[in-house]
DNA sequence: ATCAGATACTTGACTAGTCAACTAATGCCT
DNA sequence: AGGCATTAGTTGACTAGTCAAGTATCTGAT
């Protein structure tokens, strides 16, 4: 008799999974749900989302010359249709400045404001030992392998 | 010169990661942001969301005795505060039927309705397809590692 | 019997995400 | 140069998710 997996457990399944695949997707919606939840717990903390975050964090790379609007769409870790509103949240709250682009004057340029890379600076360490405390207690190959099998889920979507 | 890896070039990022952990994590964003939306892709075509299909999924689980409203969230594969409301929906769509438990008047037992098996019957093959292309490119050994690292995952979440 | 606390939802107000339709600006191609 | 396709972004209408506060019911201790 082997014993039920952990995930089924969890959910109190009864049945066993259709298939090893089928178990797998479910573990991988469920552990990203925790893993996005703490992750935005801290963030709203400092009332910003996930998604919120993950702009400012394009704007910082990208430095002075800021980004075109859809250049961060594409950027960003999860598809983001509502690119625009996202932004204009942010600009209301005096995170980002958008200008129109004065050589192509269909784009929008947008850039971090000073307050916006000061919250950044204060959100580094935190994030960080975030980071290390959620996925930290995998060794070094485990976070590896990790990588190698999500590139490989990936490489699977059409 | 270590070329970047996959998940940086795909965000466009210059700047190397602050750790893999970090990396790791941004990668099961993305990832499972990908499959996420592949399964509302196909579930969206049949007018109901991820969400509202584990709920069905649990219910016929369940079977004709039903489940009590709290019961249905402590399954969800993914948290969901908006039980009461998820099921209005399926409610008002004639998926699920509601009924006031008589022994316990605070509860109400939720129970999957004929037109839901029937949805679900038909959605079945669909997802069991899904799935096997999402995930089935990996090996068996492959599922099992990554089962590995997830719950290992899951256990570092307070 | 009664009343405090716990349980099981429900509701309201708000924020965020989604899709389709629309506008403005640019770039060809004759 | 005029016009059609393309690109870049915005807006509106809608659905869904979130959090806090409220209501009804039950349970156990006096």
């Amino acid at each position: 008799m082997t014993p039920a997996s952990r995930i089924q457990q969890e959910i109190k399944q009864t049945r066993p999974f259709r298939s090893t695949a089928q178990e797998a997707g479910i573990a991988l919606l469920r552990t990203t749900d925790q893993v996005r939840r703490r992750m935005s717990a801290v963030l709203e903390a400092e009332g910003i989302t996930v998604q919120q975050y993950n702009v400012l964090r394009i704007l910082r790379g990208a430095g002075p010359e800021g980004l075109p609007t859809l250049e961060i769409a594409e950027r960003m870790i999860e598809q983001a249709p509502g690119i625009t509103r996202l932004l204009d949240r942010l600009e209301g709250k005096g995170l980002v400045s958008r200008e129109r682009c004065p050589t192509d004057r269909r784009q929008v340029t947008c850039r971090i404001a000073k307050p916006g890379l000061t919250l950044l600076a204060a959100l580094d360490p935190i994030v960080d030992a975030l980071d290390d405390s959620m996925l930290g207690n995998l060794t070094r190959t485990e976070l590896k392998q990790l990588l190698h099998l999500l590139d490989r889920i990936r490489a699977a979507q059409a």
